[in-house]
DNA sequence: TCAATAATTCAAGGATTATTGAAATATGAA
DNA sequence: TTCATATTTCAATAATCCTTGAATTATTGA
């Protein structure tokens, strides 16, 4: 990811609404919610959101797909993925001391769990 | 951090000259850089300049000090650690496929092999 | 003290973003 | 087709952010 893009990425997560969204997709995983589920949980009326929303996919932080009459959104895990790896590996550079705290932080251990050594 | 911390962390990185900025003294290490040569690097005036660093310092992303007639700004780790950690955490918490790939990343492999210190 | 250097503050204006409500579009059901 | 639902688009306003240049503060050296 180049500063060009980065720019309009933070742009998006820089709004209370629309972080709040993000977070909330993230965590409903890839099936994702409605445009109108969205609006009740941020508390924001159907324009506004709908507003919000563009911003946040022309960001690439959600993606959208039609379902019936629903519009669905999603997390964007691919650019959301790019974005940090942004900010640790363009931004960080060079200084590992930023990010080998966050990586040696349990929550953000990978995938594969370590193996217990049996008792 | 906080959601309400990592809106203006966010905001302050949404503009080049300041993502600019924080880049390069991210790069330049803890002995920072003078607001001059800021400006200078950044091609801006320097009151502008000034405006965009009492953002970033706002936002914890970098720090100040005065050493004779220049005041040197160097990054703030630990607010960038903090922000990284934001969104690997809060933001894709759950999610570990999202961090995952960026953590098998060897540009971000951290320096000494972790150690967890909570059991 | 006076002048020079380094940077900040302030006020004004321009530019961009956010919110609102009304109107438009798309889909599915009667 | 007609109606109801789900969402977006649009235009207007409000709010926030960025830039500019002049004035101000802080520090150092003659």
């Amino acid at each position: 990811m180049k500063e060009k893009q980065a720019v309009p990425a933070f742009a998006a997560l820089a709004q209370e609404t629309r972080l709040g969204i993000v977070r909330r997709l993230v965590r409903e995983g890839p099936d994702g919610l409605p445009a109108g589920k969205l609006a009740d949980a941020a508390g924001v009326s159907p324009s506004n959101l709908s507003f919000h929303l563009k911003e946040l996919e022309g960001a690439r932080l959600i993606a959208s797909r039609r379902e019936a009459r629903s519009i669905i959104y999603s997390a964007d895990y691919e650019g959301l993925r790019d974005l940090i790896g942004f900010l640790m590996k363009d931004c960080c550079g060079g200084r590992p001391e930023i990010c080998a705290p966050v990586l040696a932080d349990p929550c953000c251990v990978p995938v594969k769990p370590k193996k217990r050594i049996h008792a």
